[in-house]
DNA sequence: CGAAGTTACGGATGCCGTAATGATG
DNA sequence: CATCATTACGGCATCCGTAACTTCG
């Protein structure tokens, strides 16, 4: 058995057991990957793929297993080359962070900076997409950490940690008729149409249910992933927005009045992800004591060792999560 | 770097830092572990060992990060192995059983037969320690499983399950003055010199506690790591005994008497430990069954997939243990 | 028939074992 | 000076890439 060979089963199984693509993306002859999957078949006396023919169609019982252990045995391969550098140069390395338009908009611009003036060695990657795909990239090994309030429980191979909690604001238009309101409810905001964002992004989840719950059926009329659209919806006058609260920015959107809601809606809370067993490089911890400043550096190293959410969340019992406003 | 380069450093840092030892135990020669173990520190630009001149005399910091990595890609890689085995050919294979005395010689024999009966293609194999020497060997795979009382908490790598719970008899040679005192207590036991288990073994532990809560001081004159040991002083009339209640054998001890004593005493816990992270064959999961009643199939599989022994702990949690006598 | 996987074959890399050399305590 | 690690070197396995062949949709 060799690493190349689970390397390659890898590769075959993400690329949707298409050999000639994990040949291209490996860049290696596309008979190499073929043989060396056959080898490792037959050393282990099990087929790993389900052949029709000579195509390959999808993965055995055995395979399935074999390709999960596989994945295990990769990352730590990984974590080896990831402590060998931190001992070797420990501020020169690469930090890739998946996460969400809200996060990388709003939130982590000044933790950014204070990261690339603190580790200038590094290379720092950023990749925006849903939650969801931000969560897979984490699992599978394509970003170091997944940032994001949504869908972060769906991924297995993910261990979260809660950064902040935050609510909403309610964006209207100067001289809305609600801005006479003294204090706004619910029903007060169904009756105008909303803007908000699209249902698995930021929040969107809790703000379904705390209307659902008074039996109350707001018209959404322009959903959106990000509160930039959201805003300019709400300046042509289409509806009145309902955004995070870190989404406002009093100097910038002068001309929206932002009116907190947090009465109204329960809190959502951040969180930082990264994948279970990985090595978490200093830097790394560091990015998240950056990111919520109620991460000391001990808790992290304690989280880096944490086998499963279980403990993770043991960790977490006793601390308040900051709000971000 | 190469799947082997991390047996080669695994083994030598096994072997105390001998690349001598370590190059016959793996049957290669010595150089090529030399220039293996060169070359990957090389390729990772660290040292991963001390060296003093031309000798190894430790591992650096990097070292035993690296080295704990390896152990886990080499449990994963062992894993695929046992895997492949279980799909191609699910009856066959190996049990390898660390225990100690009072397991192999009382608690395992009817397990055991059942299990060879069940599963004549799997060969057993039993290994008999010190409760750490056991946890040690599952610590580092050299066993499946471990079976112990004791010290089975002090290494990090084994979840635990437990198993049963047990207490103690007295052993009294027939017509000792104890026989006729109605209800026993520690007092009684304390006048009358000790004949029981060394420190460390078969719970002891408990059975000091238990003294040393009332400030009682017994004199134990013999201590043994067996309870064939201590009947054999017992019945020298060297002392009383104080031994498992499931070392004692009715049919067979019949020059001894056995009263029982668990009012006396806390319960002692006997656990099956294995591996972190190890992937169980049926058969396996099946002996854990066999070996302890109360561990249905289902909970057996829950228990494999548990990252932590928090979890495993918390799936515990509302299952009564079953007491032996 | 086109896309995709397996078989065939030659070149080169690199692993391993023996022998020799260099350090260490 | 005996033990132990590293360097030197030659044989052999094996891995990879190109080319040809086969099979499925």
């Amino acid at each position: 058995m060799k690493l190349q060979q689970l390397r390659y089963v890898w590769e075959v199984a993400r690329r949707g057991m298409n050999v000639s693509a994990a040949a291209q993306s490996l860049y290696t002859s596309q008979p190499g990957i073929s043989k060396q999957i056959l080898q490792l078949e037959q050393e282990l006396g099990v087929q790993i793929f389900v052949r029709s023919g000579k195509h390959l169609t999808g993965l055995t019982a055995a395979g399935e297993k074999i390709l999960e252990a596989a994945g295990e045995v990769l990352l730590r391969v990984d974590n080896i080359r990831q402590i060998a550098q931190e001992y070797s140069s420990d501020s020169a390395g690469s930090l890739t962070i998946a996460t969400t338009h809200t996060q990388s908009r709003y939130v982590l611009p000044s933790v950014i900076s204070q990261f690339v003036a603190r580790y200038p060695e590094v290379s720092l990657h950023m990749h925006q997409g849903t939650p969801l795909q931000i969560a897979e990239m984490a699992a599978r090994g394509a970003a170091d950490f997944a940032i994001a309030t949504e869908a972060m429980e769906l991924v297995g191979d993910l261990l979260m940690m809660p950064c902040y909690r935050w609510n909403r604001v309610l964006l209207l238009p100067a001289e809305h008729p609600l801005l006479g309101v003294e204090r706004i409810n619910l029903a007060d905001i169904a009756q105008y149409p909303i803007v908000t964002y699209v249902s698995g992004f930021t929040g969107r989840g809790k703000l379904d249910e705390a209307f659902k719950a008074q039996d109350l059926n707001p018209k959404v009329v322009v959903t959106a992933a990000d509160a930039d659209v959201i805003k300019t919806y709400v300046r042509l006058g289409v509806g009145i927005g309902i955004v995070a609260s870190m989404a406002f920015d009093r100097s910038k959107d002068t001309d929206l009045v932002a009116v907190d809601v947090s009465h109204l809606f329960a809190y959502s809370t951040t969180r930082i992800g990264f994948r279970r067993g990985a090595f978490l490089r200093h830097y790394m911890m560091d990015f998240i004591a950056l990111f919520a400043p109620h991460m000391t550096e001990d808790l992290v190293t304690k989280a880096q060792n944490c086998q499963s959410q279980f403990e993770v969340d043991h960790l977490f019992e006793d601390i308040s999560i900051p709000v971000l406003r």
